[in-house]
DNA sequence: GCCCTGACTCTCA
DNA sequence: CTGAGAGCCAGGG
């Protein structure tokens, strides 16, 4: 069992769980994640969340954090800063082209279609 | 409760 | 496209 006393946020995990639904070589926006985690409006909460995402990963899985960005289809963290530098060196390593930290949303954006969000997040 | 902070977002110039 | 401003909502002091 997992004995991290840490004080878990359901509303933490919520996005942690939609984070992990975001396809292989393609990203989603704070706002997106926040929405499909039912907590819209909450976007910068779910950077909150995904920088406390456990380096272990999350019930057995890993939580795909660095495909999130912001919408303007940025990174959203400080250039040249060691968080960024690993974020778009794993996106890149998926296939997604980071230019000068941007990233074509046009392209690469996870469009989900509502029959595949029905089954994954069981309602 | 008040104030401030932040991996955010929208609008407008 | 870029920047400033305001709006937003949890958390923490």
């Amino acid at each position: 069992m997992v004995t991290t006393s840490e004080h878990l946020n359901p509303k933490h995990v919520a996005i942690w769980r939609v984070t992990q639904l975001i396809p292989l070589g393609k990203v989603a926006t704070y706002g997106q994640v926040a929405d499909l985690a039912g907590l819209p409006g909450r976007a910068r909460m779910v950077g909150k969340a995904l920088g406390l995402v456990p380096e272990s990963g999350w019930q057995g899985n890993n939580v795909p954090w660095y495909r999130v960005i912001n919408s303007q289809g940025r990174i959203s963290l400080p250039v040249g800063s060691d968080a960024f530098e690993r974020q778009r060196q794993s996106l890149m390593e998926e296939g997604v082209i980071v230019n000068n930290g941007r990233i074509a949303l046009k392209t690469f954006l996870w469009q989900p279609a509502l029959s595949e969000l029905l089954f994954d997040l069981d309602y």
